[in-house]
DNA sequence: GCGGCGTCGGGAGTTTTTCCCTGCCGCAGC
DNA sequence: GCTGCGGCAGGGAAAAACTCCCGACGCCGC
């Protein structure tokens, strides 16, 4: 049984797609909430193997409530289920860490659809989004790594590592004011806000082993 | 005969050594690469008595290299012979597997002396490391990761995540100054020196997933 | 009641990072 | 040759982050 979490503010809405969910096979729907306060409260009351929200809510919003609901558990699986489709509002969930798309002018198995996949582990969008807009991640993050100059890519591997500055500038044989430039830089290109992301990623990229180090 | 193979992405200063091995009463090199991968295959080919691998290189990594080796021979006596010798470097190597370290800076009879000393069965660092390097810690880590508090398990586990101090303070709704007086706390628990070290503590105890975030 | 401990945060001082800007190559194009 | 460009190395000043020390509160066990 795939256990689902609702969270929508349209009473109506909202239990129309319950019923629907609840009668497909293997899903059962676990709480229904109507803002985003609830919507994390439930999701960790239950722990849902899915979270269907809406994004316009009161109570912080979606994407709120993805970016919370993920600061806890990061391996969540979020659907959003959405009226709206503008490529920028997908592409936001997505980047607040939202494993599905879905809007509510689809065909309503592709709701049904939507949930067992993430609960697969894949991700899914409506099939009249852009698919384009999945793929970015992963592989708008290859580009950006391209367009580190080679210095900056040592600097980066070192860093990931866990060398402090002060270690990478030694071991390079440079001011550390120069690896802390090199460091703000890189950072920037990669986009990342923090030392730990910058691990994440160079784990996902290979750049360094698992146990790395 | 000690038979040796040498793996160092420098051809110039493989070569450099190689002399100083082969001319050694006792030892034959077999065999010399430049990469993690030819490392591997001339180790299956020639099944040496020694191993000798720099760590930074193409093709995996020293530290890959180490394990492949391990996994295909758990005998196999590894001696490092590596530029850095930073204490975390050095642990990671020897909890790879590695039963020796020698940095390049040392006189060059170290190296001889330590090929000696594995071929024997012994273990080996350059006198100018510390020799508790040698003692497993892993499961010091455990211990000290143990003592970390309920919350400031919750704090290392979401900055390991990869959020910044600020987004972890609102998580948990707390001042970011509180958050900064934590993680202050935690890694001098955990004797830890940036926070990417602190990723690689995670996920080597399997507090966070790889794929994460 | 009292001391110890975990938690939360303020303040001051220090370190690190950021931002901007300079100088030094090497290289391509006119 | 000159010039422009881009990567690389670092200085200086300002901003941000962190460290260290401290006090406050609640909770528990003695």
């Amino acid at each position: 049984m795939i256990r689902v979490v609702l969270v929508d503010d349209h009473p109506v809405v909202r239990s129309g797609y319950l019923r629907l969910l609840d009668q497909a096979d293997g899903i059962t729907v676990v709480a229904e909430v109507g803002d985003g306060d609830g919507g994390y409260a439930a999701f960790v009351a239950e722990k849902p193997d899915v979270l269907v929200t809406d994004l316009a809510m009161p109570g912080g919003g979606g994407l709120e409530l993805i970016r919370r609901v993920l600061l806890r558990e990061s391996r969540a699986r979020v659907l959003v289920f959405s009226m709206h489709d503008s490529p920028m509002l997908v592409r936001r969930a997505l980047e607040a860490g939202a494993r599905g798309f879905v809007t509510k002018a689809s065909a309503p198995d592709i709701l049904v659809d939507a949930v067992r996949a993430l609960h697969a582990g894949h991700r899914y969008l409506s099939p009249d989004l852009n698919p384009a807009l999945l793929r970015n991640d992963s592989e708008h993050e290859t580009q950006r790594l391209a367009t580190l100059s080679a210095r900056e890519f040592e600097v980066f591997r070192l860093l990931a590592q866990g060398h402090s500055v002060t270690d990478c500038a030694q071991a390079l044989k440079l001011s550390p004011k120069t690896l802390a430039n090199h460091q703000t830089l890189i950072r920037e290109k990669l986009g990342l806000a923090t030392s730990a992301a910058l691990v994440h990623l160079a784990i996902r990229h290979g750049v360094i082993s698992t146990s790395g180090v």
